[in-house]
DNA sequence: CGGCAAATGACAACCGGTTGCCATACTTTG
DNA sequence: CAAAGTATGGCAACCGGTTGTCATTTGCCG
């Protein structure tokens, strides 16, 4: 067997290699590829014309111990099988892969523990972090950020940059809508303790709810699950209030279904808004009355916060906060409100 | 400035400072960490303890740089949006990690070439690849497969590891869930010509068809998103059959909403029946009849093949073919033929 | 107590790049 | 034409581990 057959194996191609083929030092490939104008231009056009005809693929690894840039971004959500993420994703995805980055997608399982870990993990291995719906204390994420670049999605934290979707706002809008169907007895369907969004917008329903005289009760904690929706939907009936408004759609989909097997019409008896305008809130039946934002885009303008700080190149001007704007998107779950 | 610290920098921990630490060689703490049979029982534990107060992680770039295993794996989908993907993903997530992989997710947009880049770039990058419904043609799959492990999801190529999940029986299921319905004319609208699923599902249904003596056409190709659900539904009107069986899922959604909106009543004037019965099959107007399979179980399956396959311990019994089982799940959107 | 094998740990090369520093060669200028 | 400056490419250290090789220590045996 050819044992020492001197190339021509299926093994990758090195700078090496096409140092060898060359005739150059491996030093002098590297800055062709990675700088070309500290080479001449002969050179590097033979480096180039070696490197397309080995096929010649930068292992990245080496490059990532060698230079610390990893080329990599971790993105960190609570629940991957949760719709709202997916669109998020897709937008980190598409933009991360315009800029040449990797993306580490990493599903925290609603949990503070597997985040904080995860983030320390992705301390060596990414150049940056984006995590949505953090579930870390304050001072956890602050310390977070100090280690390496990092963006929010939804957490508001003083000295962390943050990309936010307001929909405290649009919350004041779904009450004016429901307010003006003729409710009065409101209540908010809560999502987890730990969300800053849900304790957001609770804050901002609860101020307006007073400012304009109606009754806006708190409802929950729930988890942001569809099978939650059951436990809410009951919760709601029994409370008597005549609308709610839902932590997010998942939840509102399953009060949905479960007011539907109580034959419980809505939006005759009961409507419901819902948050976040889903995959599914508009053809489930009946199609839900929610709060939409860009969610893409949201994480399109994640990426390129975190890029910005990653390679601080021109004009200082990285924003460090962005507000998506929310609007209300009526549809069939929510009507007027029943006489009785 | 104490430029000159000798230490307490902030900078993550080495072995090298483990090994400062304890007065050992670097090499020493690296076997302790890897290997701690090759190492005396109490340097071991004097290096476990600087190793834990030095918050010691260690690096995996430069790892899997030296040791060509990177712990990571390649998954690979055509499109992240896509619901079906949703528990695919989540299933191949929590596989991986609790084999201690790490999993890194990427969307292929449906193509054939960014999925071929991708595989390629993986080659350096990761340890294996799992591709869900891949676009490449089956020499370029075994071509990939030869060169770094490999295990395809719902696509079937000699000599290439797969984990399948059995839709065209399925689709013989559903086939005579509409018969016994009464339905004689039946569409089946088809997804991407280069879906090999949509292929072998046309095949057996047309094949199924001739035995019953029913008449079953093909419309399409559409593309497999909800959108073109509409396109979809209409061209199945215009064909006059009394009932479709769709490629999936979100073209059986689009279809309803179509049809919803041109006034024509499912299932009364006409039945669908999808495929996956992803997030939303259930609570859609009205809820959709589906092909019904345990993804999540699909992407974990294969998960393990992969992973058997790297590690070859035991018994050589890696199988190389999972087939999982798939059952109508019938709701809504089937009834009776109408009389016409 | 000598001799031998097993256990242990140090040394150094290596994975595949990056980058600071230096020597050479070429160009420009006085 | 010499001096000075610039363009170019090589050398070697380094990133943080892994692993083969080998010397030394330890322990067991006769």
């Amino acid at each position: 067997m050819a044992t020492t057959q001197p190339a021509a194996v299926d093994r990758p191609a090195t700078i090496h290699d096409i140092a060898a083929l060359c005739g150059v030092a491996a030093s002098t490939v590297s800055r062709a590829l990675s700088t070309p104008d500290r080479v001449n231009v002969r050179t590097r056009q033979r480096i180039e014309a070696a490197a397309a005809q080995l096929h010649y693929i930068p292992n990245s690894q080496a490059k990532a111990l060698s230079s610390g840039r990893t080329g990599a971004v971790g993105v960190l959500v609570p629940d991957i099988t949760n719709p709202f993420y997916f669109d998020l994703i897709r937008g980190t995805q598409l933009q991360l892969k315009a800029a040449g980055y990797t993306q580490l997608l990493v599903d925290t399982e609603e949990s503070d523990e597997v985040e904080a870990s995860t983030v320390e993990q992705l301390r060596k291995s990414a150049d940056g972090i984006i995590v949505a719906a953090s579930r870390l204390s304050d001072d956890a994420l602050l310390a977070a950020a100090a280690k390496m670049p990092l963006v929010t999605i939804n957490r508001d934290v003083p000295g962390v940059p943050a990309v936010l979707i307001d929909t405290p706002s649009a919350t004041g809008q779904a009450l004016d809508h429901l307010i003006s169907l003729g409710h009065t007895r409101i209540a908010y369907v809560a999502g987890p303790l730990t969300s800053q969004s849900s304790t957001r917008r609770w804050t901002t329903l609860s101020g307006a709810a007073e400012e304009r005289g109606v009754d806006v009760r708190r409802l929950g904690p729930f988890a942001p699950k569809k099978q939650s929706g059951a436990a809410a939907a009951d919760a709601a009936v029994h409370s008597g209030v005549t609308a709610c408004i839902a932590f997010n759609d998942l939840i509102a989909i399953g009060m949905l279904q479960r007011l539907r097997d109580r034959g419980i019409r809505v939006p005759e008896d009961m409507s419901i808004v819902g948050c976040d305008d889903i995959f599914g809130a508009d053809f489930c039946n009946p199609p839900l009355t929610t709060m939409a934002s860009p969610i893409e885009q949201a994480g399109r303008v994640a990426v390129s916060m975190l890029l910005a700080r990653l390679n601080p190149l021109a004009g200082g001007g990285a924003r460090n906060r962005s507000v998506m704007p929310t609007h209300l998107t009526v549809r069939g779950s929510t009507g007027p409100a029943p006489l009785a």
